[in-house]
RNA sequence: GCCACGGUCGCAUAGUCUGGUAUUGCGCAAGCCUGGAAAGCUUGUCCCUUUGGGAUCGCCGGUUCAAAUCCGGUCCGUGGCGCCA
């Protein structure tokens, strides 16, 4: 959520900013008139308060100095009732005001293009060769009932639609690609954690909203639990409440875990294969820094993922999102598709995110000045999802044989150093 | 899962039995003092609000004029026992 009173003070500029990303900019008026009962309201409790306070008071040195205490108890006991009623009026407010909070946006970097949806996010740059094939080429789905390397069937018997069973040669490269990006992290000086994979349910809700929440959280009936998303989430969660000494920032850290999504009402869920499923491998870059720096780190972010795709030599581009596409807790954003072959698109594989403030504030994570406590910003960056970059893999390295390619890069992660997948041996 | 004990201002700690101003030390910040520093002294050091105040003792609720303190529930931690990859 943005800062209370920042709105309060800037309502014009969270209107304008609504207005940029075609959103109805009411909301705003509505939570200041809300907010100005709520303050009204407190300001009597405090007053009612005091009065009891007073009173309480009184009582005792009465009672100390042994005098009769009847008359003032009987006078002190209406005020409890005032208040208790005045509370309730007070939390019926704050329960109108938190969705009205949650709905106000983060203000954008003024460098983010406007635009009204996913089809408006302009390419900012495009890398690498899509490869000519001279035959006919395959989908990862054909390349891997071929190949025998992953099998849909089974898991649709096992588990339903959206989940996989990696065999062999494909299984050795999802666990080459983690530890191919586990070890770039690791030399760009960001710090390895391995999370929890369950969070309870409050401390997830915490850092994404409601509806995103309803669409593509995994709860654990019966536990108060639920599976990450992202490890983004558990990394946060990791920190909440803390307060980093400015020396130990920007706190630069990065994880693997699965992550899973229900993916409720996403496109492509029912496509066979492993482009989008329920269930992935991903490792995932987080920095918390001081406000000043954040964009600086956003650079840097993208810098690393776009490294990672040139170390794996697949050709990639990447788009700005635009306002009416930029998630509200974001200033900006930026996502970086793979080529792929078989469809003739670019396709989602990194998502970097600058959330400043906007999720920090929930989560309370702070930078001791100072002396003086201040919010630090997030961001957040896929380095590898590793299921999607098997795709690429599998559709832009393929051989007119029917084998695949193994990246240069990822052959000394390959056990044996095969160099090809799906050679008869 | 069972039993015992615990959770207090950044850290440490007193207060809980017997309800009535949240104690003390350390750390940190500002000021005084100093040639400069240390020491010493003063003030401040979670949040909201500011003329006053209000809130806060893991969390939620109850009793009460008044709850860190009493009652109920819950979460977390430590030790022991049990189970176990």
């Amino acid at each position: 959520m943005l800062d209370i009173k920042f709105i309060r003070e800037n309502p014009a500029l969270c209107k304008d900013n609504m207005k940029k990303k075609f959103q109805d900019p009411k909301v705003v008026d509505d939570f200041l008139k809300t907010d100005e009962q709520w303050r009204k309201l407190r300001a009597e409790i405090d007053t009612l308060r005091h009065d009891r306070n007073k009173i309480s008071e009184e009582i005792n040195k009465a009672k100390k100095a042994g005098k009769d205490v009847k008359a003032i108890v009987k006078k002190a006991k209406d005020i409890p009732n005032i208040i208790k009623k005045n509370e309730e009026k007070q939390a019926k407010l704050q329960k109108q005001l938190l969705p009205l909070l949650a709905k106000i946006p983060n203000i954008m970097h003024e460098s983010v293009p406007i635009g009204k949806d996913d089809t408006q996010n302009p390419e900012i740059k495009k890398w690498g060769k899509p490869p000519k094939f001279s035959f006919p080429i395959k989908n990862h789905v054909e390349i891997c009932e071929s190949l025998g390397i992953a099998d849909f069937e089974a898991s649709a018997k096992s588990s339903g639609n959206g989940f996989y069973y990696l065999e062999g040669d494909l299984a050795l490269l999802n666990q080459a690609l983690i530890r191919f990006a586990v070890d770039f992290m690791q030399k760009k000086g960001y710090y390895y954690i391995e999370t929890p994979i369950m969070l309870k349910n409050e401390i997830l809700a915490a850092s994404l909203d409601t509806e995103e929440f309803a669409k593509t959280i995994y709860e654990v009936k019966d536990e108060g639990l639920a599976l990450i998303g992202t490890a983004e989430y558990s990394l946060l969660a990791r920190y909440t409440g803390a307060t980093f000494l400015e020396k130990d920032l920007p706190k630069k850290v990065f994880s693997y875990s699965m992550c899973f999504r229900k993916e409720i009402g996403s496109h492509g869920i029912n496509e066979k294969g492993l482009w989008r499923t329920h269930q992935f491998n991903k490792v995932e870059q987080v920095i918390f820094c001081a406000p000043e720096d954040s964009y600086k780190m956003y650079d840097e972010l993208l810098k690393n993922s776009e490294e990672i795709m040139q170390t794996l030599d697949l050709p990639y581009r990447v788009i700005e999102i635009c306002s009416g596409d930029l998630a509200a807790w974001k200033t900006k954003s930026a996502d970086v598709e793979v080529w792929r072959p078989t469809t003739k698109e670019y396709g989602e594989v990194m998502s970097l995110s600058n959330c400043t403030d906007y999720q920090v504030r929930n989560l309370n994570i702070r930078v001791d000045r100072q002396g003086k406590r201040e919010l630090v910003h997030a961001l957040n960056n896929t380095a590898l999802a590793t299921s999607r970059i098997m795709v690429a893999i599998l559709e832009n390295f393929q051989n007119k044989d029917g084998t695949v390619t193994v990246p240069k890069a990822l052959v000394p992660y390959m056990p044996g150093k095969i160099k090809i997948i799906g050679k008869k041996k």
